[in-house]
DNA sequence: CATAAAATTTAAGCATACCTAAATTTATTA
DNA sequence: TAATAAATTTAGGTATGCTTAAATTTTATG
């Protein structure tokens, strides 16, 4: 029933969930932008993902996920979401807790992401103790506010 | 100045580095068995870390690190530890977090490894707040248990 | 010290995944 | 609808990193 993929082949399963969820089907050309490759490549990668049946793909027709296809890419957007949010918990800023959810969804344990989600979930919806948990979130950033400075300061000294 | 390596040069020159800080060099089938490869993969990344100058490496002789090649190692050996500890926050088994850890330690953002690593700081050394961590700790890690307990009676009224 | 065992290296090959350039198909527009 | 433009595919290559098997070198032992 499981089937192995690359993290290669998960990012462009992800991908194309992403662009059908907007348009219904994606192009070679949108999944070879949204991957950061040349056309020619996601050609490549449509066979294979076709061939173990996650994708529907004719020579230059449209592609779409199967049902197969469509589960796994739903779980793996899923830890993106997961991975994205512990990010911005931490204080990483947007735009490179965008990248790196990319690369955190990617190889890790199960339980592992069991974990992350688990410590999302603890500090977003912890449901009969938000004045702790907003006194966290709170206290960690301006632990961090109070680093940054720091940071600033010491590299004003070394110029 | 800077090295550009790949997430396996990466895995190598952190084995490396960890073997020869045991027994004061490596061998190369330490490396190969540590890393988890074949001998002769262990001597093909060998020609390439030395051709990088990371490495010492003389056919039949003993590996050692180069002192750049020191210097990267402790940097990527030091973003393990960050992400080991902060497994064991997250309440991650300590095998998986082993596991994993060295799955973190590559390809991050600079700025979201730099905050993991406050994460860590903040829970584990927050000086003037020891009270207030405990009890971050315990009461995650009270959820995670009462959350663990939930998945198995479901597992038992499944079957 | 000769020889057997162990370690290392070389050689040849494979899989993944990328690229460019050329060929082909599809879509657009004059 | 014919010609042009855009998209897609094929072909041929490259780089990384892995493997097994055979050759070589080093180490250990009778």
């Amino acid at each position: 029933m499981d089937v192995e993929l690359t993290e290669r082949a998960e990012d462009y399963l992800r991908a194309i969930y992403e662009i059908t969820a907007r348009k219904g089907y994606a192009r070679i050309r949108d999944i070879a932008r949204e991957v950061g490759v040349q056309p020619s490549s996601a050609v490549e990668m449509m066979r294979k993902l076709s061939s173990k049946g996650l994708v529907n793909y004719e020579k230059y027709g449209g592609v779409t996920l199967t049902e197969k296809g469509a589960e796994i890419a739903a779980a793996i957007s899923s830890r993106h979401e997961t991975f994205l949010k512990f990010l911005r918990i931490i204080q990483v800023p947007e735009e490179i807790a965008r990248r790196d959810a990319h690369i955190l969804e990617h190889q890790l344990d199960p339980k592992t992401i069991l974990q992350f989600s688990r410590f999302v979930e603890f500090i977003t919806n912890a449901p009969d103790r938000p004045r702790f948990i907003s006194r966290w979130m709170e206290l960690f950033k301006s632990y961090c506010e109070e680093e940054d400075r720091k940071l600033k300061s010491n590299n004003f000294r070394r110029r």
